[in-house]
Parts: structure tokens; sequence; C-alpha cells
DNA sequence: GCCGATTTGTCCGTATGTATC
DNA sequence: CGATACATACGGACAAATCGG
């Protein structure tokens, strides 16, 4: 259940949307009504409306009233929106996941991986590799890298599970934000391997290199995703800002 | 100059912290140390550093304080954040950009386009096909859709400039929001040509399919940018929130 | 073109809750 | 336990944009 106010609002008026009670380029009923209907300050409802615009749900315009621009994306076979986990995402999407484990390691972080990860030289470290499973197609291949201080006692059961379900649940970690990188790349061996692909088809992927933090503020995960090429897509609403200028301060 | 006293506070905070004066982990101000400093309510101090969370420069600590996590990103080549144009983004980054339009006609979207597209059968609209140069090397293949009633009196010459500062500028629209969606394609020979690649070293490239809307919520631009792989890198932060359950109402 | 009603945008002050130390 | 810090929520004031009469 949502912990706020606002919170509660915004997955309400998010389903409607999403349920298509509002015509495409409709107005949304106006503040002053959703405050009345939802028994709130015009502030919590501005904040609800507020996260629909970052999701690209909806527009404000002033004078006039917000907008309804949510424009369901079927095509996307496999989506990213925040933080989620494989397992999350693929109950999100009504998909069957499965993941299986095909390495798991400690290790002690050299100049190389310390330059690569940006964990310091000497950190104690879980490594994985990971094979992820949609309907039965491989179709994500993860190096994953975990402070093992942060993530205490992970095992390769939990792996094939999910690990943020045990950092969050069972070690109460409370994961913040992830800085991603995308790129393409060619494909290796090993993933030409597990991902079933063929060099002569496709000869790159689509790579997202994830640096993830903690409530305690310490980067607890690197990982880098490798996706399978065709089944890739990500998903993405921008907001524009007016070009920069300078400060007054 | 900044229209709202959070907008320049954000970007006194946002440079400041971009030039190092708070070190990596260090705790910023208090709310209440800045509203002392900035002369203004702990309401707006929120929404400036509520912005910064956005960009990933900053967590916030609930009884500890807000926290610096930026991390410049020196290895991106070209990086992409907001809504920017070309010309805008290769400025940001002190580079050189220069666009050189490939073809500029009118057409009238049939339904193979409008099916592609978004636009509806019958819309007139410019098509362009423009290449982006960065520091003389070309980088970005573009295939515009602009719907011709609210782009009207576009032209090559401004095409090769910066179309966006003319929406903005002499047509004084309001560009909004763009939905975006990122894929990895094979490429063309078109691809080949102009981007000059070799399919037998890189056969793939990064595709962003994106639909621009305006102020008066008409999605106005449809747009693929097709990226040289080796040179393509997107950045993202992303935040987490608890995996979603039913909402109250 | 002006005026007033409506709607969103910015900003303020205050109160209370919750987490950290 | 108290002090400090961020999180949520409320209510009010004024500005700015839109729209209809």
């Amino acid at each position: 259940m949502p912990k706020s106010k606002y919170e509660a609002i915004y997955r309400d008026l998010k389903q409607k949307i999403e349920e298509g009670d509002f015509a495409s380029q409709e107005l949304l009923p106006s503040e002053h009504s959703l405050i009345q209907t939802y028994g709130c300050s015009r502030n919590t409802v501005r904040r609800a409306i507020s996260e629909l615009v970052s999701d690209g749900y909806v527009q404000t315009l002033q004078g006039k009233g917000v907008r309804n621009i949510f424009r369901p994306v079927a095509q996307a076979a496999f989506t990213i929106g925040g933080i989620e986990s494989f397992k999350e995402s693929s109950q999100r999407n009504h998909k069957k996941g499965r993941t299986r484990v095909l390495q798991f390691m400690e290790l002690i972080a050299d100049e190389k991986i310390s330059l690569r990860t940006g964990f310091e030289k000497g950190s104690e470290l879980y490594y994985l590799q990971r094979l992820h499973y949609l309907d039965e197609k491989p179709l994500i291949l993860n190096h994953n890298y975990f402070l093992k201080s942060a993530a205490e006692g992970l095992t390769p059961e939990i792996a094939e599970d999910s690990i943020y379900e045990y950092l969050e649940n069972i070690l109460h970690m409370t994961i913040v934000n992830s800085q991603r990188i995308m790129t393409v790349e060619k494909i290796t061996q090993i993933d030409e391997k597990y991902l079933e692909l063929d060099a002569n088809d496709y000869n790159c992927m689509a790579v997202i290199t994830s640096r993830t933090y903690n409530g305690d503020g310490v980067m607890f995960e690197f990982t880098q995703s490798r996706h399978r090429p065709d089944y890739f897509s990500f998903q993405d609403n921008a907001i524009r800002k007016s070009p920069l200028v300078r400060s007054d301060f």
C-alpha cells in the first residue's frame, strides 16, 4: 500500500489513465476538483501530478489544465523504467522470467577491476555471471559485481531468484539510485554461446553499464547487462528544459 | 537568467557540485542553512534539491542530510540528457558540431508512414534526412518528420543550423516532452555510406526513435536518429521506487 | 481590447512525522 | 532522550496564462 497520500493519488490517477478513463488530449479534472475528490491540499495533488509529468503521462499547461498524453507502447518487448530487478520487470510485463547462474565467486578487486568498476582496489566482491530468460528465451547476460560487505551472505540460490529482494527484504538495504550508461558493443564468444546469437547475423549488442548506490551512499553494485539486440528496447520520457544560462549567485 | 528562485538555487548548487566544491560522499549544507544562504523558504530549497536528485547529483537521506554522489563521466563522447538539439549538445560538450542536409521534401502521410510515425493519414509533413558531424566526423544520421502546420516555413538553411531554435524563437513554439525508444538495428546501405561504416566491422547501430510534443499537445515531430555504435553513449540516472502495489481508491 | 473567472506556477510559513545520531 | 535533518501535508498569497463575454 502507498505510504503517503500523494503516492496514493498518483497511483490512482496513473491507473485511470492507463485504463483509458481519459481520452487522448483530454484535460484531467482541475487541481481544485481533485482536491475535492481526494480531500487533500493543493500541494498534495500537485505533487502527484508532477510525478505523472515525469512519467510522460500528462503535460501541464498554465491557464488551461493538465492534458492526458499517455500512449501505450505495445511493441516494446521488454522495457525499463526506474530501477527494477529482472524478476520485477518480467512480472510487470506478465512474462515468465527465469534466471540461471553461470558463475558465482568471490574476488578481490585488483587494479584493473577497480579502474573499470569504480570499486576501490582491494575491495572484497562477489562476482556473478547470470543469464536471464524471458519465456524460455535467453535475452540478457549479466556480469554483476557486488560489494561483499553490503551483500553479505549472498548465495547462488538467492541469485537465481532475486538479489534485490534479498538485499531489500532480508538485509534491509535501501536501494536509492543507479547511474546507467548505455552503449553498443561487439558481441563476444560468451555472448554468442549463451544468448544463442550468430555473429554473422548481429555482431553487436546493447550494453547497459550501471553503478547502483544504497542508502548509506556507497556504490554496492556494478553491473554490465548485455542484451540481445533483437529483443532490446529501452523507453524514456524526456522533458524539455530551456537551454542553460549562467546563474545569479 | 533563471526565471525562478528555485531554478537559480538549483543551478548554483549544480555548478558548485560540478566544480568540486563538495567532496564525493560529503553532505551538502542542511536545508536550514541553505534557507539562510539563499534567503528563501524551505519549500524552495527542497524543490531545487529534488531536481538535483533527478539529475543523479545528490541523494537525500532522512535524518542525515543530502549527499553528493556526482561522478563526472569523462569517457562519454556524446551524451544525452533531457531534450536537446544537436547544436545545443555539441556546445555543451565543447565540440564543433555541423549539420548537413541530405534531403528536404514535403510529403503527405500515407498509410505506411502514418502507421510508423503516428501522424494521421493525410497529414502534410516535412521530411528531412540530416547528417550530424562532431569534430568533422559523421556520427548521427537523422530521419525527421515534422508536421508542416507546426513547423511552417522550414527551409534547408534552417535545418542546417537548428530547427529547434527556429521553432522556439521564431515560431514561438514551446517544446514540452519527447517519448523515446532506443533499440539496436542492423545498418543499412545509407548508414554505411554516410556514416562511413563498414558492415564487416559493426553491422548494427543504436537507434533512437522519438515522438516530440509541443505546448498545444500535438505531436509535431517524429524522428529516427541512427547513431554510429562506436561513438554512441546514452546516460541516465534511475531512482528506485518501491515495487508497485495496488492503490487505495 | 479589456475584464473577470478559471487554472496552473511560484513562494511562503507552519505543523507534524520519522530517521539519525 | 533530545537535537538535528529530511518527509509529508496543510493553507494561503500572488503571479501568469487562458478563455469567454
